[in-house]
Parts: C-alpha cells; structure tokens; sequence
DNA sequence: CATCTGTTATATTACATATATAACAGATAT
DNA sequence: ATATCTGTTATATATGTAATATAACAGATG
C-alpha cells in the first residue's frame, strides 16, 4: 500500500500516517491479518524517524485497528474491528459538529452535506472491512 | 451567548473559541450583525488572555464569518455569509475522510453516519443562518 | 482629553512534534 | 550460540505552537 506523508502540512506525521493505515482497512487495502512494515523499515522508507512510526503504530494498537507482536510485528486486526459503541458515536459527533455548524452558515443543507459523505463512502469500495 | 472554555482539553483554546462562535452563528444564537464582546472583556469573563481571544477573531475574519472594525470591534457578518466554493468543500472532504473512514473500519453504514449528521443538524435548529 | 476598540511588538513559559542515539528483551534463522 | 530481526524504553535535543504577560500604538467616541 502506498504512503505518502507532506512534511509541509499542519497535521503531524503521525497522525497522517495514523489515517492513511485506517483509510487502507476502510478501502480494502489492507485486509485483516496482513502484516504491516516494521518500524524502522516503514521510517526508512518514508525518511522519517522510526518513533514517529512507532507512535502511530501505539495509537491504532491503542484503538483496536492493529495488533502488535513484540517480536513479529505489527499486523492489521485479524479478529473483529472495534466496534462502533457509544463512546466512538460520542467521540464522532464532537468532531463532526464543528463541520456542520460551517456547513449549516455556509447555506449547505443535510442533503448536500450527506451527499458529500455519500461520495466518501463511495471511494472506499465495497472491497473493505465494512463490506 | 454562553460559551465554555476547556483548559484540560488537547484542543488549543483558540480553536474552541471559533468553533463555539461559529456554532453559535449556525443556531441562530449570534445573529447576522449583532456584535460580539471586545477581545478584553471576552478574555476576562473566560479568564485567558486577550491574544488567544485575537487569534480566535482574526481567524473567524479571514473565513468570513465575522467583520472587525478596527474601533467599534468585531459583529457577525451582517451581509452575505462566505459561500460554500469549491476550496470550502475541498477542506470538508480532507476533514470528513478520517471520519468516515474509521466508521467504515467499526461497521458504521453510510445510512447510520448520516443519521448521526442529521441529528446534529437538527440540534442546530431552524433559527440558523442557514434556514 | 480620557476611554474604548483592535493591533503590533517583545519576552517568556509550557508543551507537542520530530529527530538522534543507544540500549534492552524476546523471537527467529543460520 | 550467534547474528539478526522485532517493538520498546530511555535520554537528549531542536523546533514550532499555544498561551501568557506587558506595553505601546492608532483611530474612533463620549
């Protein structure tokens, strides 16, 4: 799968490379139980420094999206993925209500804005973890 | 209209600000044209400093939200609000893809998600700027 | 003229991000 | 066994952002 971090952007590298891992489960990408690179090659790879990895890599272990191995690695979540409880559905609608307050002066109705959302899930494909 | 500051939370205090002053536009709280307090006295009743206030107001300015008059102080935007262009639904895809992507990952359908879109703008309300 | 407005400037503190190096502990392959 | 791989821990450093504190400025108002 390929990653590709701007070093020029106001959001951390990690928190990029936190994304791109969870975009790859969302499209497909990656499928449960693949393996991911490990700290040092993926930072090599990418010319940044393994930590920034490894912090990453704690933060999806930390939400349920990644196993890690001490000794193997890290590998996409074999088992059943996080599920969707009340604390995520809380924490999603803190980060969602500041985009519809914009939305809503802006003049974008519900309608548009599902829309918008409805692309989204259209990018993703039938080929990932939710299919 | 009241608004709450956070010290504890990992979002800087500044962004609090605009967002609770741009929700408060979309609730119809804050009507098109009313003024908002002076950076002194909204930094004193929240207890922080009047620059965090600033950044707060300059960055509401720069999207459109609100004017600033230079010595009568700072009134939302009373003529028309900044449209939704292209750049604006540019930014809310960037913003939203995370989102939908770590709800696809949970099993949240897109029918679910924009319930939960729904339900947010149906707490905005009909007073807003947007009704 | 005093008082209000946002703005600019300077300095300081605290924290997050990112890097660099080194070492450790466990598993694996040779 | 020994070298090599894994994530992890520890320490140190550099950089940028956030937030504060003070002070001053320029324009409008009473």
């Amino acid at each position: 799968m390929l990653i590709r971090i701007d070093l020029q952007s106001d959001e951390p590298i990690y928190v990029q490379l936190f994304n791109q891992i969870v975009e790859g489960i969302a499209s497909g990408a990656l499928r449960p139980g693949e393996t991911l690179p490990s700290v040092r090659s993926l930072a090599a790879d990418l010319g940044i420094n393994l930590h920034t990895v490894g912090k990453a890599y704690t933060q999806l272990r930390q939400e349920g999206y990644i196993q890690i191995h001490r000794q193997k690695g890290a590998l996409v979540q074999p088992g059943p993925m996080p599920e969707a409880d009340g604390e995520f559905f809380g924490k999603l609608e803190k980060r969602l209500r500041p985009l519809v307050a914009e939305a809503i002066c802006r003049g974008v109705d519900e309608r548009r804005f599902c829309e918008v959302c409805g692309r989204l899930y259209r990018q993703f494909g039938k080929g990932g973890v939710g299919a």
